[in-house]
DNA sequence: GTCTATAGTGCGATAGAC
DNA sequence: GTCTATCGCACTATAGAC
């Protein structure tokens, strides 16, 4: 009841709120429906109640308003890393990240995640920007280990390879038979890493 | 002498051969006096004597001048995979497709290298071409390992530890106060990446 | 080889919030 | 008054269609 009145009283204001989440929102139902590429700027504006030029000025780019949750699940990682006990080695730290990020992916997002990571399988440039996102990724977590005390090259190294994880896990959570939680898979995930590492070249 | 002559009869033909290097040289230069984005298609196209449609047709956009060696590396790759010995490991695979490639990297090349890596650092659309490169290659190297027996998810977390390894060596290789061969370092990051690894956590 | 859609930018004006 | 979100318009360059 306080809420209609709430928001018939919004409806009076110049413009509605939240166009961010509007124009996100649009934007994958449009890349859904029409493709990436069959859907403009304005087409998505439109959608969302909004202009082109609103939409710049949300979103970098067209292909940005596909990743702007990037920021959370990054600062989760982080927030791992710095949670990890005194004396951790490399690996260790990256482990405790990467725990940390499973709790951005509960069963519930996992059909959420299948549709954007859908869309973005189709099209080279979107696949481009989710490369950078990883590697901002990487760079951050390497930073994050050096704070920690480790040196370099082994904290770019086990950062790469955190990514590495994380990535892989992910394209087996969202693979069409899994059922296991991220959580599980990225386990023994890392325990992959680190027997295919065990058989040393010298 | 005759080649002086050659010359004259090449610039009597209707175009001058060599379309696509001399368009790879022209948006070298104005990419580093000019910047990324300060130079238009239409600008190298000029400078090397052709129409911005021809950019085009050599090209499919500004970027992929700067990334179409990227092949013949991969395939060097690839045949260094090919070549390790049968029972090799994942990771001896991907040693010796690693010592493969560091041929495509002789001292004569820092300085050019150096040069590309600093256009491209300024300028993110490039990093994120980059990047998709080396996906594309971590892609390839893990089918090559496939087809030599490793199974999933192995053949792509050890691929893409080998991509990891050689990104690594390539920072360091181009630093300012690098002496180092390309290979050297190179085996040295592999060992680091083993030693990385060691420490288990279960 | 020409034509065109559209991504993305720059700038000024407007409408409200504070 | 300042600050922020929006619109509207003109503009360039890319990239693809014809």
């Amino acid at each position: 009841m306080a809420a209609a009145v709430i928001t018939r009283l919004v409806r009076m204001v110049r413009w509605e709120p939240g166009a961010s989440a509007r124009l996100r929102a649009a934007a994958m139902d449009l890349y859904v429906s029409r493709g990436f590429d069959g859907t403009t700027a304005a087409d998505i504006a439109q959608a969302a109640g909004l202009t082109e030029r609103t939409f710049f000025r949300h979103f970098a780019d067209k292909r940005e308003v596909l990743f702007d949750g990037q920021n959370l699940m990054q600062q989760a990682f982080l927030d791992g890393v710095a949670a990890a006990p005194r004396e951790a080695s490399a690996l260790e730290l990256v482990a405790s990240g990467l725990s940390a990020v499973a709790t951005f992916f509960p069963d519930e997002r996992r059909d959420y995640s299948r549709r954007r990571q859908t869309i973005i399988a189709e099209n080279p440039a979107l696949q481009e920007r989710e490369l950078l996102k990883l590697a901002v990724l990487a760079t951050a977590v390497a930073a994050a280990l050096r704070a920690r005390g480790i040196p370099e090259p082994t904290a770019t190294l086990a950062a790469q390879s955190g990514v590495t994880v994380f990535g892989v896990t992910f394209g087996v959570w969202i693979a069409e038979s899994s059922e296991r939680s991220f959580d599980d898979i990225q386990r023994d995930m890392l325990q992959e890493l680190v027997a295919m590492t065990a058989g040393v070249p010298s």
